[in-house]
DNA sequence: TTGAAAGCGCTACCAT
DNA sequence: ATGGTAGCGCTTTCAA
């Protein structure tokens, strides 16, 4: 609870001396350095966030976003907890902004993550792809000092701060969990993935599958094909996959595509007769599982994630030294009819 | 964005002044108060959070809170989030000091409620029962000037600033959703709740039976019985209640008592062959349901009612103007074995 | 290399 | 009734 004041009087230098040797800024004598080192040690000093927000306010705090959120709807909730994490941080300076791209192609990616760096911001969240070319931009930006956290996808080896998102394994294996609550018959599954190239969607059927497993549920992936989290290829796909499999029983969809989807399962005649397995709570799988056509949604709180990543930041931003960023994991969460609206 | 400085010197009056009239502290002419008033409201002057917290850092600002935790596991994530909160906002001179008593005796929470108030905190957050004998104490608290938050369960009629708490409705409404989805058979059911006068224990009821009716679960109450949260006397109840009802095929547990239940359950033999329905994820559930004793458990986020608890406080005690304290419902989760631990 | 001081925005208190 | 000012804890800048 000691002050920076305090210090300084007790080892008869000013605020300013105390203060470059806090931060280990040059132009200090050792003995100096060294005498106020030891009683800052001595008195347990802990610079005082209320002092230094207050300070910062002088230099206003930008964090940049990269969001692959145009025409995906799930991303909205993930830019709501940006929003509200701005406003309750906007009386310290905070402002929070947003590169809005399509889709996940690498070099798209690397242009808008080139964009945010050049536009000199005091730390990125970014949601891309873990890709080599991409991981050398990024790990150039933090080696020049920008702190950087991974938001919803991660990219691990970077030197990014830490990784705010889901357990997609988890979600994977909660999936086959309750559908091995509902359900004891063997499971014809055909599985619709976004892209091979996502890793959350891989994990997401991992879970699932390996889940499923332990479960002793009987298990046959009929099919596995690729949507690109497009409604309209994952509504070709699916018909065209169900044409000729009569058996199958289970659609796993680990991407977006469940419009898609569920068309193609309702021309077939097979609406309530197939078990759906969707994640996200986007407006469609909402208004699906309310018409009982699909049991249950898994979700990964993306609220708290777009919240949270900016917080985060913040906090570190402001109070480096002591807090030590971890990843924050979204729970995993069922919603049914019956908790899928708040109230 | 205008600051206090701003607006001083545009009237052409101290910041004093500006103050005084923002706070309607006495002392001001009318006139100069118009004009002050007018400025601010021309430049749209809103009060700076950095700034009011720095200078409330010499009045440290304690929070005072009732819990009835003392035997019941329940609460100690509730805890947890205080002490989250108190932790994050402690550079902002905020403490926390909760007052612990055991059970629900009207008596009890009302000379515990007085001893908070004779501490002079600045705001209290209460886990009380809806009584008028309690009404009328905090009411009088409330009206001498110190908010008041109500927490995990409701006091509405006192002038609370608002409820944090979980939709207890909704809850059970959730538990009869996912156990139509287990079983289509009709459900014999015995009730054991805690206390008919414990609110949330009858709203989970109540949600839970008008739930299974609209999903045509057909539904037999074979018995309801008071277990007064306490683990023998479940265990006791459950016993008794099982020797001479064959047929029950679901216990739906609306307070505490989980593990007494259990018990009974296996000893008649009964284990895995009745759907045992349980709220909240204190240590004994958890175990249960990963044994796959009990299939799931319906939570409500006690971490984030004590964290958002202390939030709310402060933030009004802060910007008291600026935010309208809202009802903080937490969410309704279904926990299963695949996703009660976080990762 | 170090000190002194101003300033972030607000509150509180003393002086007028 | 009003002004002036010190101070919360920290950062930054200018001067020595």
């Amino acid at each position: 609870m000691a002050t920076i004041k305090e210090i300084a009087e007790k080892a008869g230098v000013s605020r300013g001396t105390v203060d470059r040797v806090l931060h280990n800024r040059l132009g200090v004598s050792a003995e100096v350095s060294e005498k106020v080192r030891a009683i800052a040690n001595e008195l347990g000093f802990v610079p005082n966030k209320a002092g230094k927000i207050l300070a910062a306010c002088k230099q206003p705090i930008t964090i940049g976003c990269l969001l692959p959120d145009i025409g995906n709807k799930f991303f909205s909730d993930i830019i709501d907890g940006f929003n509200f994490a701005e406003k309750e941080l906007s009386d310290f300076g905070v402002s929070v902004k947003v590169e809005h791209i399509k889709g996940f192609d690498d070099s798209d990616h690397i242009a808008a993550i080139k964009k945010l760096a050049s536009e000199k911001h005091a730390a990125l969240c970014l949601t891309t792809l873990d890709l080599p070319e991409v991981q050398s931009v990024v790990q150039d930006i933090i080696q020049k000092g920008t702190p950087v956290i991974s938001l919803n996808t991660d990219i691990p080896d970077t030197g990014r701060l830490c990784y705010v998102g889901s357990n997609y394994y988890q979600a994977g294996a909660t999936a086959a969990g309750i559908l091995s609550l509902i359900t004891k018959e063997p499971q014809k599954v055909l599985i619709i993935t976004g892209s091979y190239h996502i890793r959350g969607h891989n994990e997401r059927i991992q879970g699932f599958t390996e889940r499923l497993k332990e479960k002793n549920i009987p298990f046959v992936k009929m099919q596995t094909v690729e949507s690109f989290d497009d409604d309209t290829q994952a509504y070709e796909q699916t018909l065209e996959t169900l044409k000729w499999n009569y058996t199958i029983n289970c659609i796993f969809i680990a991407g977006a595509g469940v419009a898609g989807v569920c068309r193609a399962v309702s021309e077939c005649g097979l609406e309530k007769k197939i078990h759906i397995i969707v994640f996200d709570d986007i407006p469609i799988s909402r208004k699906l599982l309310k018409e009982n056509v699909i049991d249950f949604i898994i979700c990964q709180q993306p609220f708290m994630q777009g919240y949270m990543a900016i917080k985060h930041l913040f906090d570190y931003l402001i109070d480096g030294k002591k807090v030590s960023p971890q990843n924050y994991i979204t729970e995993t969460v069922i919603k049914i009819a019956e908790n899928i609206d708040t109230v």
